[in-house]
RNA sequence: GCCCCUGUAGUUCAAUGGAUAGAACGGCCCCCUCCUAAGGGGCAAAUGUAGGUUCGAUUCCUACCGGGGGCACCA
């Protein structure tokens, strides 16, 4: 539709004001009084040609009429072409709606696309900080599967360093069960007892690192015990996971890089990218104008460091994917580091994928007692057991008006929704602020405002049985015609989404549509309406509930049928 | 000190350089004999300051002021 109305004013203007090669963008504006469509074309050649706006939107505006898709066309306020479309052409635009509701066929024959996301740390529960890069990286993740791109997910573990050996010490010292018996909080008590002790007591830290040391070079016991620490701790995440509704194709840990290290190494000392630097460290040095301070490779005493692991994780990922692009989804704080680790890559020559740093803003407590509550961090679950408490509670009290059949699972949906709603319906980029009445929220712009649209429009749609696309349409209702322009919305708020790497694009969508439906069905009644509209409502219902309960599966959250 | 990000209603957030800067929460006022009131409608309320670029700036540039983060052996 855009593309052939496109041609028409290009041939237009090619004709009347002889200028060639210009892309005409079109907008959906927000405001039903503006039309369908418009175009801010004339306003924005009217300089290259030499008159006014409305001069060159009065040469385009025969030709426009001259379409059988449009209705009317308007020259309004500085210069702005809107146009009204058919009712027959709106409608027959609603399939591209239905199809993108469809996941797209995998381009296997496409590079993948790797996203990179959650990252926790082994041996400590997941926080709630560790929400954003995980729904952040999965929503992004379902955005690229549903569009088609081959999306390999990776979840990248801290499952190495010292604090292995913390915890070794610890347990054989204090430790009052084998560690296969052990849960995470028995874990995490003892690596808080374990920098208690060490306050005072100088050689526990000279211990651990020695335990570590053993545990690099293999030590069977020790190896032993690191495994079992790693499978507590992923067996308790993996439960958080699932209810997120997060996934992945791969979990690689730092260690599974201990021994692809070495070769990079050699390499970047043979290349002299890898230099030495003040105190024997091995170092990288950046140009005068990148304006980088130099990033160490490995430490004075010949250990490695975060840079070296990552460095073979983009070497391995590289040679084992050959992928297009990888994107790392990580907070803001580390935006200098990932430029010194691209930079990196980039002197040391090799043949690169788009890498891209998707940053994201930190969290922040709006209660200030919870950030210097130190070492006592709020868990994960804590937060969506909390969620789905007060989504309980909600429930509770609508008492006779429930219709669902199942309450519990009704809070867990509404629970989780709500928390991850929080997070992904605003701009990444943005320091987030936590705040429990915020954070779970069940009004206005939230999930459960989402889950509880979808629910009415499929309630609705339940009762009127089968609806037919309808075929011919003579008019249509302000509200009808909203609702229909922000269905036809969705498809480009996908692309936004994916292009930009911003969940929340499609979180606002959503939200405008919700607003629609329920402008719509406040208004206008649907079933009981007389024919030929009562079919057309119950379609555009349909639609909308389908367009609500795809775009909020992208974003990990679950719409109920009935609520 | 240097570098990066960021300042929008009372609060939390939106706005590919476009029309009268949108929402939500909170406040005030309406709407269930009507398809789910977990909803809808209305009112009050904002672009840190000073310049610049242009037909047009919340958006781009400069300076200043405020907030956050980073700056070699933690990740």
């Amino acid at each position: 539709m855009f593309s052939s109305l496109s041609n028409t004013v290009q041939k237009a203007l090619s004709a009347e004001c002889g200028v060639e090669d210009i892309v005409v963008t079109w907008e959906r504006p927000h405001d039903a009084s503006h039309g369908d469509l418009a175009t801010p074309i004339a306003l924005q050649i009217s300089k290259k040609v030499g008159k006014t706006p409305r001069e060159i939107a009065e040469m385009i505006l025969p030709a426009l009429e001259g379409e059988e898709t449009i209705e009317k066309v308007e020259i309004a306020g500085p210069g702005y072409v809107n146009i009204w479309l058919t009712p027959t052409a709106l409608v027959g635009a609603l399939g591209s709606v239905r199809q993108a509701c469809t996941a797209k066929v995998k381009r296997e024959n496409e590079a993948p696309v790797i996203v990179e996301y959650s990252q926790p740390n082994i041996a400590k529960p997941l926080g709630i900080h560790h929400i954003l890069s995980t729904v952040i990286g999965q929503s992004v993740a379902n955005l690229h599967t549903h569009l088609g791109f081959n999306t390999i997910s990776i979840n990248h573990l801290g499952d190495w360093g010292t604090q292995f050996g913390k915890l070794a010490v610890a347990l054989d010292k204090w430790g009052d069960k084998p560690v296969t018996e052990c849960s995470l909080d028995d874990l995490l008590a003892l690596y808080v007892q374990f920098h208690e002790q060490a306050e005072s007591d100088d050689t526990l830290e000279d211990a651990a690192r020695e335990a570590f040391r053993k545990l690099e070079q293999g030590d069977e016991e020790l190896r032993a015990f690191w495994q079992s620490v790693v499978d507590i701790t992923m067996a308790e995440m993996e439960t958080i996971y699932s209810r997120l509704h997060v996934s992945f194709d791969h979990t690689h840990g730092e260690s599974f890089y201990e021994d692809k290290m070495q070769p990079i190494i050699d390499e970047g000392k043979e290349k002299d990218v890898f230099v030495e630097g003040e105190n024997g460290a091995l170092i990288v040095e950046f140009s005068e104008e990148s304006n980088m301070p130099p990033a160490i490779v490995v430490k004075a005493d010949g250990a490695t460091i975060y840079l070296t692991r990552d460095l073979a994780t983009t070497s391995y990922r590289i040679t084992t994917w050959n992928p297009q692009a990888i994107l790392y989804i990580v907070d803001v704080a580390q935006s200098l580091y990932f430029q010194q680790l691209f930079a990196t890559v980039e002197k040391l020559g090799w043949d690169l994928p788009h890498l891209e740093h998707v940053v994201f803003g930190r969290m922040r407590f709006a209660d200030k007692s919870m950030s210097t509550r130190k070492g006592n961090i709020l868990k994960l679950e804590e937060v969506l057991d909390e969620a789905e408490k007060r989504a309980a509670d909600v429930i509770a009290s609508h008492g006779d008006r429930i219709q669902t059949q199942d309450p519990e699972g009704l809070a867990t949906m509404m629970g989780q929704g709500a928390l991850v709603y929080g997070v992904l319906s605003q701009n990444r980029k943005m320091d987030m602020v936590f705040d429990w009445d915020k954070a779970l929220s069940f009004d206005g712009n939230s999930a459960p405002y989402l889950q509880y649209t979808h629910a009415r429009a499929r309630s609705i749609v339940s009762k009127a049985g089968d609806a037919v696309e309808p075929n011919t349409i003579d008019a249509l209702s302000d509200k009808e015609r909203s609702l229909l322009n922000t269905l036809l919305g969705f498809e480009n708020s996908l692309q936004d989404a994916q292009t930009s790497l911003m969940p929340h694009i499609l979180a606002n969508y959503l939200f405008d549509l919700c607003q629609d439906y329920n402008s719509f069905y406040n208004d206008d009644p649907i079933l009981k309406a007389e024919e030929p509209a009562r079919s057309f409502r119950v379609y555009l219902t349909c639609l909308t509930a389908d367009v609500i309960k795809t775009g909020a599966q992208l974003l990990t959250i679950s719409v109920p049928d009935r609520m």
